[in-house]
DNA sequence: TATGGTACATACAAAAAAGTAAGTAATGGG
DNA sequence: CCCATTACTTACTTTTTTGTATGTACCATA
């Protein structure tokens, strides 16, 4: 997120990790603390900065801005920047950024399936 | 993964994203560093510590074991210790962890997909 | 008695991610 | 001229994750 050493065993197995697994690469591309919030927020369309910190309570300006920039370089989403003062400034899902959608909903729904089996199994 | 501040706001954070999204939950899930390789070489069937040892060669001993862990205290594996000398400990994927191979199968597909168009890009 | 194999645990260090606080450019309106 | 608004930067600190190095229990075998 911010530097990275380029050498360091960490970075190291980064690379390995996600050269050699698919998944693990997807899983990667979408792991920050906020991304699939932010992700979740854009499906229904396009988005604009203060929106998204608007929508996403908690999340800091710094923390918008260095997963936007992240999910724009993966090509994930879009930013559309339009000369205005003030700047106006719009994100939105790129075609292989939507492919995701289904995958999320299954994912989503595994999520709260899991969760209840771990309510029930805490609850004995 | 080591110990957490409880009243960190990063902590905070993270309590307040993954309860408020079963996405981000999902992911939080199994978003550490090596654990969808471990799971990915448990879908075949059941290996023993050093079987996953040997088959993720890089991760450390105490990696795997923190992340094994973590994806037992998840209910997403299985650990089964048989009382020999030297010692045999078995992990295999449980029923929910299971439930999680079509959606792996899929996001991996996509990761595929975007790694190519990622290709493309960078070549023009 | 020393050695070896297995599946860890522990103390520590390095690296990365997340968060805090303050500042910036541009310009239209008062 | 001063202030407000928007979408960021930048420098810095804290927290978390990852990695390194070494040690442990158990007993069978040489």
């Amino acid at each position: 997120m911010g530097n990275i050493k380029e050498n360091s065993t960490n970075n190291l197995n980064r690379k390995y990790i996600t050269n050699d697994c698919d998944l693990t690469y997807s899983v990667c591309m979408v792991g920050g603390r906020w991304k699939l919030l932010i992700l979740c927020k854009l499906e229904p369309g396009k988005l604009r900065f203060s929106e998204l910190k608007r929508e996403i309570c908690n999340i800091t300006e710094r923390m918008l801005t260095l997963h936007l920039r992240e999910l724009e370089t993966d090509g994930i989403i879009k930013r559309t920047v339009y000369a205005e003062v003030p700047p106006r400034v719009e994100y939105e899902l790129t075609a292989i950024g939507i492919e995701l959608i289904p995958i999320w909903k299954q994912l989503s729904q595994w999520g709260a399936k899991h969760r209840e089996l771990m309510k029930e199994v805490s609850a004995v």
